[in-house]
DNA sequence: TGTACATCAGTGAACGCGCGTTCACTGATGTAC
DNA sequence: TGTACATCAGTGAACGCGCGTTCACTGATGTAC
């Protein structure tokens, strides 16, 4: 028995996220794909049933990892701002590190995904809102919708990244977590706990 | 001496605009357009040189009307904190009463717009980043990177505004304006005026 | 060990389609004498 | 007023291209007897 189709299967979505996530999804062909696998076009429809499958199969798995890494930041401490300290921290390392994974988040909410990302259950933005929310029952936070408190947070992270990654703002997100995490919480309304 | 041509053009902007914002630039095709507009795919070019062409007059258009509404917003007042909550003001209302004017704003951020639009002096967040940027000048609020500030503040607010067009949070950009004023506020570390 | 057959990843050639664009042409309107 | 010509917005037909996808086929590997 052997497992060579999987691993097929495997290069090609290893290659495909990296393509898609280089050039924009739209703008990668089938061709292209094949292509940075090393097969002809033909073969990937023994693997795939057609590229449109493709792209959800690889978004999907794309929110649910994104997701579980968030979720694990966030378990280090029962204290809210402790948790958005850490999810904050984590995307500006998960940003200066690996720049394919993280920018799922910026596709998640932008290029025609955003209606196949929003009802995803493990989009990255749901875990942060429900964190969220969960602070709000418990009294860390003033409740609000938790919709919008996720919204502006999220909103203000991507969009440093966003502008680190087209070099108008001159750094890393590592040199600008500091105040990420410090306007992260002023936006939920934890008070600060520091000097 | 007929002034049609130039009324030929402005219609041809004024479709291309609608169905850009509405299906997003790279699914509206010349064929959409002509339709739109009432003519066949071939006149277009008696009055734009390519798709491409128009592209870029529409954008470059839509920042510079984006662009000189926040600046007549922000010239009401000679007091930092009062001009960002006329910006933020504007932005919200631009939302709500002309999605088609709003999602410039969107546009320029993404969807492989974003090189065109970060060179444009007239960019919409650069309006912002300038406003920001003679804040600090002027002491009104802490120095720190402009731009890193700037997008914060814009990552904030058009994030929610993404998130009402998409329904995942369900309110108006007006019954969340108090809200974004207040948190911008913060972001840009103003001194909270009132009670 | 040798032969016959099954399996299956991968391929070459071609499909229909919609795209941006070109070009020779039409037909209404304006102008000159 | 009538005729000849210039102008120019708009069109029909077609172009080459890259797209996603199909399909009959190949050729290496594994299995049965």
């Amino acid at each position: 028995m052997s497992l060579r189709q999987g691993d097929t299967r495997q290069r090609i979505k290893r290659e495909a996220v990296r393509l898609f996530v280089e050039h924009g999804v739209e703008a990668v062909s089938v061709r292209d794909i094949a292509a940075a696998v090393g097969m002809k076009p033909p073969n990937l429809y023994a693997h795939f049933a057609s590229r449109d499958e493709l792209v959800r199969e690889l978004f999907a798995e794309g929110y649910a990892a994104y997701g579980e890494r968030l979720l694990e930041a966030a378990s280090i401490s029962p204290i809210f701002s402790e948790q958005l300290a850490a999810m904050v921290r984590l995307i500006c390392r998960l940003h200066d590190e690996d720049v394919v994974q993280f920018r799922f988040l910026l596709l998640s909410q932008h290029g025609g995904l955003a209606h196949v990302a929003q009802d995803d259950p493990k989009n990255p933005v749901g875990i942060v809102q429900e964190a969220i929310s969960a602070a709000m029952v418990h009294g860390d936070i003033a409740v609000r919708d938790p919709a919008l408190v996720a919204a502006m947070i999220v909103g203000a992270v991507i969009q440093v990244a966003t502008f680190i990654l087209y070099g108008r703002v001159q750094a890393t997100m590592g040199a600008v977590e500091a105040d990420l995490v410090a306007a992260c919480a002023g936006l939920a309304g934890v008070k600060s706990s520091g000097a």
